[in-house]
DNA sequence: AGTAACTGCGAACGCTGATCGCAGTTATTG
DNA sequence: CAATAACTGCGATCAGCGTTCGCAGTTACT
């Protein structure tokens, strides 16, 4: 039998031993900071314990793995979630919750690496969820579609928000592999057997609206979409 | 000034020099026969030129960069996909489309974190968004809003899937993670301070819908709330 | 006073993606 | 037909990664 142990679950402090020289918020703060300006790919078990000014194998006494450091990370950021108060609207109000969300994965935008594969479990991601809980709470469907309802529109709230960082990036960045996708689909849209791709590709609008209303139409369209009083 | 260059663009076979022992599309299959055993992260150069019988840096010849390697298989892996005749019903035709997504993915559960971050452009890749534009080519929105639900699209079937093989894997394997996470969270559902989350936890009703019911019934609900003739 | 459980951490291990330079092969060129 | 240029496979090697081990020092309980 397996420890089957979350990090959250385990005591922070050992009751016996010299104090601490750090802290989880201590690694999470340096992780945060490491991949806010580098990107999450920078934050390597090195280079957090340097930041610290500890010792490499230092930090494996606060964690057993650096995927947990990268838990620490993802829920001290959703600390930066600010929760306004219910409006007695369920879609204004998970809308709310999903600007909030889009605001700091915008803040952090590695989020959307570490949050790729899953969403780990800690007391802030935990608070969101059940804050997204308690705006559909009067609603009367099955508990089970506001859970799947919730599931999907934090998928929405990701790809559409990566969307954002990505065009950001293209603005000015020098994203390399964007060039090479571009290049390759300019080239596909113009080889005669595509021509669905190649009209889309022609008719490239100006796109007068924002993105703040790009967002919330798309939000509140999938969100009508899962949960209308049917 | 930079490459640029996907690897689509760049000619498999130089028009010089000795013909090559192997070719993209060897090791894409090596690659996907070794992640559809042993996931993704078991895809490593030495693996798949071991699997190859060649050297490990032979396949550099081929391949400018491990990431490039996961872009074959990609697009390979899409390659299984099979498009139905379209019937002229765009949401019936979209969702045979996503069906088909689901069935391959399933199948090849690796794609999830090959695509996690973005999904690369290659024959296979283009051909399933041009079969998605053109199964949406009547419908009379501005193509802005096909491209958008489209991209939504993708991001849901891939939430769902991989909801649907997380669970898979619970009812048999042994993935770690999810124990930590279950004994967090019911933790959290009886610590008094998250009552939505713990009527949630509570009302665990038998799901006698299939999952096959439910990957049509939201997937119909997302694309009737985004693409609505107004 | 003794012991058990911790602390930080230098050194090391195995593995990774990637590079370099060499010898051999082929198509083009003069 | 020789010369050259452009490729081929690949052994050897590099820097970097996550992680482990064992040691000396520190604290709290018995």
């Amino acid at each position: 039998m397996p420890a089957a142990d979350s990090i959250w679950l385990r005591p922070e402090r050992a009751s016996r031993g010299p104090a601490p020289g750090y802290d989880r918020d201590a690694l999470a703060s340096a992780g945060v900071a490491l991949a806010d300006a580098q990107g999450l790919a920078a934050v390597t078990m090195r280079a957090v314990a340097d930041a610290l000014g500890a010792g490499p194998a230092s930090l494996y006494r606060y964690v057993t793995t650096r995927e947990e450091l990268v838990e620490l990370m993802v829920d001290r950021a959703h600390a930066e979630i600010r929760y306004p108060a219910r409006t007695g609207d369920w879609l204004a109000d998970l809308l709310a919750l999903a600007r909030e969300s889009r605001r700091v994965t915008l803040a952090h935008p590695w989020l959307l690496d570490a949050t790729a594969t899953r969403t780990p479990l800690g007391p802030n991601t935990v608070a969101y969820l059940e804050h997204a809980l308690g705006a559909v709470a009067d609603l009367d469907v099955p508990t089970r579609d506001k859970l799947e309802a919730i599931a999907v529109l934090s998928a929405v709230v990701s790809a559409l928000t990566r969307t954002e960082i990505t065009q950001a990036q293209a603005g000015q960045g020098i994203p390399e592999w964007q060039q090479a996708q571009a290049a390759y689909l300019t080239h596909v849209a113009s080889d005669g057997e595509h021509p669905h791709l190649a009209a889309a590709f022609a008719s490239t609008g100006t796109d007068s609206e924002s993105v703040d209303a790009l967002f919330t139409r798309i939000v509140t369209g999938v969100l009508t979409g899962l949960l209308r009083a049917s």
